[in-house]
DNA sequence: GCCAACGTTGGC
DNA sequence: GCCAACGTTGGC
């Protein structure tokens, strides 16, 4: 079971947009980059992400699940692109901010630190339960 | 809005 | 296959 985090622009598509979709999936298209292409391929059915406001907001502000597998992108003209589909599980009861999680020491080695262009990346089990507890979900994704 | 960092493209 | 030019991302 691994988990991940993806980033969004919140003016562009954002928490909101997710959870207005209800039970309908939604399609994460649009990435046009190999390694967060990789990442996505290895994602399995059921499996955690986190949802992060880029550019405005800053700020992890929800739990996404994996609800289909890697697959063509449909707005891609190219065969290369491929992305799973999304659903909202439930909003962070206290948003983590980016200046919080840089501001702790276990989590200087996550992506969104060192990697902060990286659209879609993977999280390790310790910061997923580590995040989880910052944002008052003690009992991790449930 | 600016700019640094990074990824991609394309000429050689 | 290298690398300069260019475009994009995202924190500040």
């Amino acid at each position: 079971m691994a988990y991940w985090l993806f980033k969004s622009e919140p003016d562009t598509f954002g928490w909101a947009d997710l959870v207005a979709r209800g039970a309908q999936v939604e399609e994460w298209n649009g990435v046009r980059n190999y390694q967060a292409r990789n990442n996505m391929r290895q994602m399995q059915l059921g499996e955690r992400g986190f949802f992060y406001h880029s550019r405005m907001g800053l700020e992890i502000v929800g739990v996404v699940e994996v609800c289909a597998e890697c697959h063509p992108d449909s707005t891609a003209d190219d065969l290369r692109w491929e992305c799973v589909d999304l659903r909202a599980v439930q909003p962070m009861p206290r948003a983590v901010p980016l200046a919080e999680i840089k501001a702790q020491p276990e989590l200087a080695n996550m992506a969104l630190v060192r990697s902060p262009r990286l659209s879609v990346q993977p999280v390790s089990a310790e910061e997923w339960a580590m995040l989880c507890r910052m944002g008052g979900l003690p009992r991790g994704d449930l």
